[in-house]
DNA sequence: GATGAATGAGGATTCATTCAT
DNA sequence: GATGAATGAATCCTCATTCAT
């Protein structure tokens, strides 16, 4: 009844989320029943509801937790005095290292909000395209100091980056991509140079120069 | 009772499929209910299990059709004298013309299979595997003849390059894309420009000298 | 065209209700669809409602058809010359015999009317009944001439007979009770011996000797 | 709010057994609906799913309560120093008492678990083998001490003892026999008698004179 | 804060029966 | 007689959410 008991807060509300990703991660949100959550963290069934307004909330919570980062770091990265293509390269490398270092939240995040076109999608859609517009801007401002060319879409390219991106680790997350260790340093080496270098021969030699 | 333009037969299961496709793109899969189906084709209740054994068979069954016809495509145009880029972008003309052709059909199975990865995504985790798969083929092709750099990874470009397309088709049916007239056309010379050229403006000219 | 296919009027209705046996004691009456015994007739579905009006009917028509039987050997018994206690052995034995002879029937009439005293049962509560009565009638008699003792009764000794008799064979049924070769003939004497010379030992010896 | 007496905890688990027993009898339990039982208990619907994981599982409650407690009565029974026909006896008189004081809920154990053989009858076959075995274990030890004859199988004793007294509850549920007052003393004594003494007149003086 | 009993709306699925051919 | 497509009523079960303690 004295200070080994008292350690940790106890942030049931923490307990709960963190949970929560677990269970997600394990059985899909529409599978997992919100017994399932009180269960994992070891709460009462009715605390979920006493910290959350429902279960949606709880996904939204975490998924907002998690984009909000990912936006604060694109716009820090795009504040920084980075060439283009570096800033796509560091943008890339958040991401994958996300996965790497918790991939049940970003399984979470990435299957049941950001693919859940017809759900989660759906609800934060404009926090989502949020991400877009920012990568967007990035590309547009290196078309107008010459670093990118000027005769392609900035919306079409900053899609194309993002969907490529977000391919990759699902491709991961569902075992139709080869995941070792180093994977994620690679991934992103890739994807920046078939974005910005493009897989054409012709392109190659002076987009990377690699093999020079 | 005698020529073979006798009135279609009306083919019920036809009429059920079609109206599926209209019900799951109006109010998504999860909203939907068998009831809705049956009413939309204007039959019983119990004729869609006539045919179907379950609302998810219906489902798959329009995945299946529309992917089958992708994959036969895709083969088809492998099989032809084409060059690893013109082969790419007749797949993404095919896919983009299949959306301006059909978008309820290719947002039901965007948003509730392909994309819907905690669901029908996983069921059919393989036949979409299938696709990635060719498309990884026609890139190891190209960088065996030399079309395409080799040092590069054809699995990752594979999913740069269809997630990059996918990404479209989504920011299309959510809105975040514009979709104006020859929105497809545009959309499929980008797409291939940016993973065959790449963004950099070092590449750009020679990649395909579009503008030249 | 000609004989070898005339062969057998395939008596369709015939075949249904022989398939509907099979199917029944297979499955059981609830858990076999409609579509089970067309399957297993090998006829079309909608043909098994050419001939009875209903699921409910075969099995009726089963019943009763076998029921009359019973009932017409016990009439048949009763009105011979023979001692109440081989009156009663002769129907158990006729019992017996019909199970070794079709477990399949059997079976289903037990499980699916006679014992289904929530379904069946209570529709041929009546039938079921004449048999009992039947029974009775030849325990009275046999206490009127003196065979039987008359500080019993004739509707309990009734019930106990045909219980007793009924219960072995469900015993069989579900496997409670071994049924080697000659089963049914030492079932036949057991349930006899028990029911007219009583398990104590004070009667035994006599009752043993019953046309001494 | 204090003492013991304390108004019944309105234990709901119980009140839904109860109810369930009452409409069980009413409908019979195909017939019932959970609504049925929700509405006849005076709770909500989904507290029968709270307490219960099924519809099968109340009536796999209400018939294993009863069982055991049948199951612990005969074997009481027989561990005390009585002789075979007084156990016997005391089974009968507590089975057709146990009907006399509940009848809906042995009609319900006996129509819809003990002779629904197709259904829960098969469920709990081992359940039910058990007092098979128990009366069977008599028999044979009655057998072993000379007071019931050895020439007849214990097996089939046990079946037949069962299958007449569960006979005669099945004529008083369906009307088949008259249940007058005194009915049940009446049957258990014709019932002892017959199993015990039988029906040959032979058999009668001294089977009717056990302990003289 | 914490607990878990209580509520009740929602929908897929089954399948006996009908009927046009 | 024979076929099998078409009909639609019936109901169990799930589970998010509420609320009394």
């Amino acid at each position: 009844m004295a200070t080994a008991e008292r350690r940790a807060p106890a942030d049931k509300r923490r307990v709960i989320l963190d949970a929560a990703v677990r269970v997600f991660a394990r059985q899909g949100f529409h599978t997992s029943r919100v017994a399932d959550i009180a269960d994992e963290a070891g709460v009462a069934y009715g605390l979920v509801y006493h910290y959350f307004a429902s279960k949606d909330e709880v996904l939204d919570t975490l998924f907002l937790e998690r984009w909000e980062v990912m936006l604060a770091t694109i716009r820090d990265l795009d504040a920084q005095p980075l060439a283009a293509r570096e800033k796509l390269d560091a943008i890339a490398g958040f991401v994958l290292e996300s996965y790497a270092h918790d991939p049940d939240l970003m399984k979470v995040i990435i299957v049941e909000v950001t693919r859940a076109a017809n759900t989660f999608g759906a609800t934060h859609l404009e926090k989502i395209g949020e991400a877009y517009a920012l990568l967007g801007g990035i590309v547009r401002a290196a078309q107008a100091d010459g670093a990118f060319r000027a005769d392609l879409s900035p919306e079409y390219a900053a899609m194309a980056f993002y969907g490529a991106l977000e391919q990759v680790l699902t491709g991961w997350i569902f075992g139709l991509l080869e995941q070792g260790p180093g994977a994620a340093e690679a991934a992103r080496r890739e994807l920046v140079e078939i974005v910005c270098g493009g897989l054409a021969a012709s392109a190659a030699p002076r987009a990377a120069e690699p093999s020079a």
